[in-house]
DNA sequence: CCGAATCCACAACGATACTG
DNA sequence: CAGTATCGTTGTGGATTCGG
């Protein structure tokens, strides 16, 4: 998975940990709900009940969490107004605009290969 | 996140059926041994026992499983040979091939932002 | 060697209620 | 409006066992 090695003392023990951190994260952003958010933010910047109306079917919790995590990671900006009633706004930061690329690609990925899925489901059966 | 329609007659059920399938594609392959998997097999054809032993971690029971959902979505082919004992290879097929490189784009982006990374989590704390 | 079924522990999720 | 905590339910994954 790692084909380039970083400048200086590359090793076993980073390699294995940047492939670990790859697969978390990936599972981080490729849940049930994180290409969406992503997707989302990607159009414009948002505040948090503008994407929980956004996203058909997502729950008050599994939105705070699934942001909590992207902005952990750094994907997602979190800017709270000292207002009342609050304002939370939630924009993309430079890695969460480059991974939306990812995403489209997936996206177009799968609109390629539309047909084929369905026929190849089709065939599997149940 | 679908930008361009089918020719013919290009509707919303499609469009939202293309998103919809996009998301679920997405879920089966980005999953914890997913990307493994599709990777392990970007390399080279391989049986069953050497994806398990290629694969740390993972159990005789998920490495099945996902092999179920990745034949079923058409991204890989299932060879069996009526031999004793049995011999079953796994391989991709050109959706299979074309979705590496999306796995491969993912990998390359935690490279990249590796740093950015671990600094924003060490920012957010616990 | 491959894979399906069973059982069981635990994490994920939704609903609800509560705070700032 | 935004976010957290709790609780009850559901689902997911691991270990084991049996069958082809």
């Amino acid at each position: 998975m790692v084909t380039k090695q970083f400048e200086g003392s590359p090793n076993d023990a980073d390699l294995t940990r940047a492939d670990s951190l790859a697969r978390e994260i990936f599972s981080d952003v490729a849940n049930k709900w994180g290409p969406l958010i992503i997707g989302l933010l990607g159009e414009s910047t948002l505040r948090f009940g503008e994407l929980r109306d956004g996203i058909e079917g997502i729950s008050h919790k599994m939105l705070a969490q699934n942001l909590r995590t992207l902005e952990r990671n750094g994907l997602v900006d979190r800017t709270v107004y000292a207002t009342v009633p609050p304002r939370v706004e939630y924009t993309l930061t430079e890695p969460g605009r480059a991974l939306l690329e990812t995403v489209h690609g997936m996206c177009g990925w799968t609109q390629q290969y539309l047909g084929h899925i369905e026929d190849s489901r089709r065939r599997f059966g149940a």
